[in-house]
DNA sequence: ATAATAGTGGATAGAAAGGTCCACTACTCA
DNA sequence: TGAGTAGTGGACCTTTCTATCCACTATTAT
């Protein structure tokens, strides 16, 4: 049962990429992001409200309202994301969850888990929403661009 | 809500871990194992259950009775065990939910997700029950013995 | 046979994750 | 001021995971 996120972080994701393809301003409506998401929308907009709440995304209601991203997408990685939706600590427990597990007391695991998870966080902090949106971008233009 | 793996895997690991590090013949009792370990042992008796219909532990009834490895723990990988509770396909999943995503329709995330997985598996792959059991061991001893 | 031991399988219950619905508020425009 | 739009907050439901209990079976020793 492996799991790098929950499935609202996932969602998220989704959501936000989608977001951040869009032209013109960075104004997104909910409904419209999820739909062309195709993820659940009254589950994803809970997600929103947490990440407005704690303040990710700007809230704008009535006509013409939506969400806008607080920062730029490509000054938002996806750890970024990942710990705004799941907490700042999602990677910090010990996969052998002993309760006293750190650098005075390691379990048998700690040190190969520390090394596989800094290159796991590596890699999602380098990637930005502006990363993913290009590449799904790319991929509806029949990607004929061969660079990044 | 990050997760690598399932309570039952981490309790059939750390249990496992304990069972290699007895002297003597190689058969442990659920009970004990689950006290030593302090894990619960009614939830970790049906990951026993199921280890055993899996092929990988052999269950001895009656009285001296208990389990037995299918293998001596030095060639049981932390993979192996994973896998064996988790079921081969844990680290399949696209990490975006994407159905189609695979060689041909790569979600955006696919090839960072494919590095990192790559890695995190080979140092699950490298590392055995033996090793767990070792540095368990170590441990209790005071560690003075400085090498791997 | 009987008692004791140790794993088995099914029922059940609680907690967390995932998901939906709806009345409400804030805002815009006519 | 009224209608329509878009996010908010709370109630509620379902599914999955985690956990416990107990009657049962298989085995061993007396």
């Amino acid at each position: 049962m492996f799991k790098l996120y929950s499935k609202g972080c996932e969602y998220a994701l989704r959501a936000l990429t989608y977001a951040a393809s869009r032209s013109g301003n960075g104004r997104f409506q909910a409904k419209d992001v999820c739909e062309k998401a195709d993820i659940p929308e009254s589950f994803t907009r809970k997600v929103f409200q947490a990440l407005t709440q704690g303040g990710f995304l700007q809230a704008v209601r009535g006509p013409g309202g939506g969400y806008e991203l607080s920062r730029p997408p490509e000054k938002i990685s996806l750890l970024d994301v990942i710990e705004a939706v799941e907490g700042q600590d999602t990677f910090e427990h010990c996969v052998l969850g002993f309760p006293e597990c750190g650098g005075k007391h390691p379990c048998p695991l700690h040190e190969t888990w520390s090394k596989a998870k800094r290159q796991l966080m590596a890699q999602l902090e380098h990637r930005t929403l502006q990363d993913l949106a290009d590449s799904t971008t790319r991929k509806k233009r029949r990607a004929y661009i061969s660079g990044g």
